[in-house]
DNA sequence: CGGCAAGATGACACTAAGTGCCATATGGCA
DNA sequence: TGCCATATGGCACTTAGTGTCATCTTGCCG
């Protein structure tokens, strides 16, 4: 790796970092994009090259590892259903997003990810339907494939989110894949009335 | 109705259609609230009191009636179960809204709806299941029927999203109520496998 | 009818996010 | 070393959104 590149690192961490300290003090609307540049110690038209807005340096949707997913959802395990299959990614993606941060500021991110910043966090979900609709249909595909292929993806994206908030609000001490289990058990569950 | 009540319908509908208009002709971006203003006749100021951003305009969630919503919940009909109903709600809800709009303007809002306001259409996506679950299991409930109660209600609210946007996609010809009985289908068949 | 109080309006100034532009600085490389 | 590509930061600008205040309109009551 290149000086500039571990510079370009070092530099979009730092300006992570003072950007969570700072919304965890003043919260998202009482920080200022000058707080944060300055904090961080670089200009602010400079914070603005590697984020393009306030919004996605706590959540950005190149983060989304696109390719990752597509091959996490191509490795079919013994006695995984569809619906398993995709939970089971979408909890590794998410929990791997969480890693971005330091532990000290992953409520802070639940918090705004579900506060000011929920349709940003919204787009993200979209985001990761779409990579699992792609899996799961391909490009070309019947309008009414598709629409099952979304519907069943959106389901599920919503589902392990419901989940987090779920295990969040009940302190971080569950198991978080058991919940994720339990969800997609409600999924099943309640849609299987009268199929 | 008072002669002032009449003058805010006039003035709020006259900043919507004014707004509408410019974002079919300019594009959401390429219209400014002070277009907005001026061709509704009223000041950026007045603007700015009837709604409190640029994307209420569009996407107002003090347009989503609770009160109606919960009622429409309350009435169970011969032969429906939950999803079913939770789906008819949701078709009728999603109808009223668009029909605040005049027809030339309702591809419009779709369109921006799925593009730059994405995010904001979303968050009403949220405000619906917030009212479907606490239609569901009330205030109190425990934290796994909760869990439960959110995860369904979102499943059916993305499905007629998915549905709505599936029928536009295909020219808005179809019987959209079809197509949401098609996607609750898939909701039920897909989750039904191994419950 | 006259006049007052509440509410509506618009002007002005201000903050903050985001963008274009340009001069300068710095790393990569011959 | 010296050159080129890229990174940086300063500055000015646009636009969304807010606080404040003076002015105007509506509703109402004597």
């Amino acid at each position: 790796m290149s000086l500039r590149q571990r510079k370009r690192v070092a530099t979009e961490q730092a300006i992570v970092d003072a950007a969570m300290t700072l919304f965890a003090r003043d919260g998202y609307a009482g920080t200022t994009v000058d707080d944060i540049a300055s904090a961080a110690g670089v200009g602010r038209r400079t914070l603005f090259r590697y984020f393009p807005t306030k919004e996605d340096i706590l959540l950005d949707p190149r983060r989304l590892d696109r390719q990752g997913m597509l091959s996490a959802l191509r490795e079919r395990r013994a006695g995984e259903d569809d619906v398993t299959r995709v939970l089971r990614v979408l909890a590794t993606m998410r929990a791997r997003a969480f890693a971005v941060f330091r532990p000290a500021h992953q409520r802070v991110l639940h918090r705004l990810s579900h506060g000011e910043l929920a349709g940003r966090s919204l787009i993200l979900m979209q985001l990761a339907r779409d990579v699992i609709v792609e899996s799961l249909v391909g490009k070309r595909a019947s309008r009414d494939e598709r629409l099952r292929a979304r519907v069943l993806a959106m389901a599920c994206v919503v589902a392990v989110d419901a989940a987090i908030t779920a295990w969040i609000e009940a302190g971080m001490s569950d198991d978080l894949e058991k919940v994720i289990t339990q969800a997609g058990r409600h999924l099943r569950e309640g849609f299987a009335r009268s199929a």
